[in-house]
DNA sequence: TTTT
DNA sequence: TTTT
């Protein structure tokens, strides 16, 4: 039975993106993304509490985050939750929870960088959306 | 800084929510949900991946997951992510990502039952939706 | 600047999708769909509220629509709100706001039919998802 | 049957908040949100297609509105379609759909303003979240 | 005009 | 009527 599976985040890049090239030519961008909130606890002080989130992007999508996504930068991220096991260094299986992004949308917070990208490229690049297309395979037949 | 952290899945139970009575009357019930997606692999065979994820629902909600929801029921889940870590029995670090409920809607599907609940009141409960207030502690002072 | 514009609704179709054919064989599809939520009066009775939105879809998800989707039937949409203008009979301008599909999923909700479609087939198509592909032109260059 | 209805955009104001107190004390507040987005045309031009939507916020929320946001803004809305009649000046029942705010998340845009706000009180404000509470009719019961 |  |  097809289901949905939807996540939405905004929050702030906790490092760079990081890119790998697959062999085929595949790319794959990771980075984390935290998300912030705050609660009021039981003497009523202000609590932060920070998440912090897992994003995968593949192909074009992960080569547009590496060009465009800086750390600290504030981003929305639509993807799906996926969670796959992997052998540990002392070969145990352990899990790992991460966002697959089908979009990536730079909102207004400017990128935490070395001060030398000119301004006027920062802020076009500031508001640009990038939509993964929905693998061919999605049809229902 | 605030950010956004929000789930929607739709989905099958793929047990009945255990429900747990914490110190201090708190209720919290978990489950699992199976988010199921097709692709087509490079032969152009139809496969199916299925998606499992751990809810968890607090107070009142937890209650009503426990009433109303069944194995195999299709239910709307919206919340958040949490990653929290524990120990594991080699008193290893571990983490497990959670999605932390803020609305449960029944929709369509049957509940696989004992076949002794009474058609009606099935039917009643399917559509109900279940909404947890927000923690008071969302103002922003 | 880039924004977001998301609309997502479970909701149960008023009447059979009306597909038409426009001049160079794209085809476009119209149905409204019911979302019910619940509320207490002042004096304590439970009153239901029911809206009604307009749903457009385009192209294959269109002819998707037409073929899959019936009165009565329980369906998730997502997509983008459009409002747009139009003269009514007396020439004045009037306006209509329109979810745009991007995505259809049929829900456990059993179509209201004839009687005549083998339960099986229905069984098949109600739990399929349709995903629009998004247009050519969502690329930031 | 319970449904979901539910919006999520990401904007500019318009225009500040209009707030007006009705009678028995309820506030409500109304602004214009622009969504942008981006299409090429056949001639592979770049082409910008500006949504606007009604926003309506009510109680605690339309406080917090009027307080903090501004004409220009970028914020997120999540909330809830609503379609609602009126008379026109000539009696002639109109149609208006608006979203209805559960939701206003301040994002990294700057207000625009009159210069005077101190930086640090912008910044602050900037990155806020107020939610309503859930009507307290939203239970099943 | 839906569904329960 | 916004933003880039």
């Amino acid at each position: 039975m097809a289901g949905i599976n939807k996540v939405i985040l905004i929050g702030n890049l906790g490092k760079d993106p990081e890119i790998r090239h697959l062999e085929g030519g595949v790319s794959v961008a990771n980075f984390t993304l935290a998300t912030n909130d705050y609660y009021k606890d039981k003497q009523g002080n202000r609590v932060e509490r920070t998440e912090w989130h897992n994003i995968t992007a593949w192909r074009g999508l992960a080569e547009m985050a590496e060009k465009f996504l800086k750390k600290g930068q504030q981003v929305y991220v639509e993807g799906k939750l996926r969670t796959r096991q992997y052998q540990d260094k002392d070969n145990q299986t352990r899990y790992i929870t991460e966002i697959v992004a089908d979009e990536l949308t730079m909102l207004g917070g400017r990128p935490q960088g070395d001060g030398t990208t000119p301004a006027a490229e920062q802020s076009a690049a500031a508001t640009v959306t990038f939509r993964q297309e929905p693998e061919l395979d999605q049809l229902p037949f």
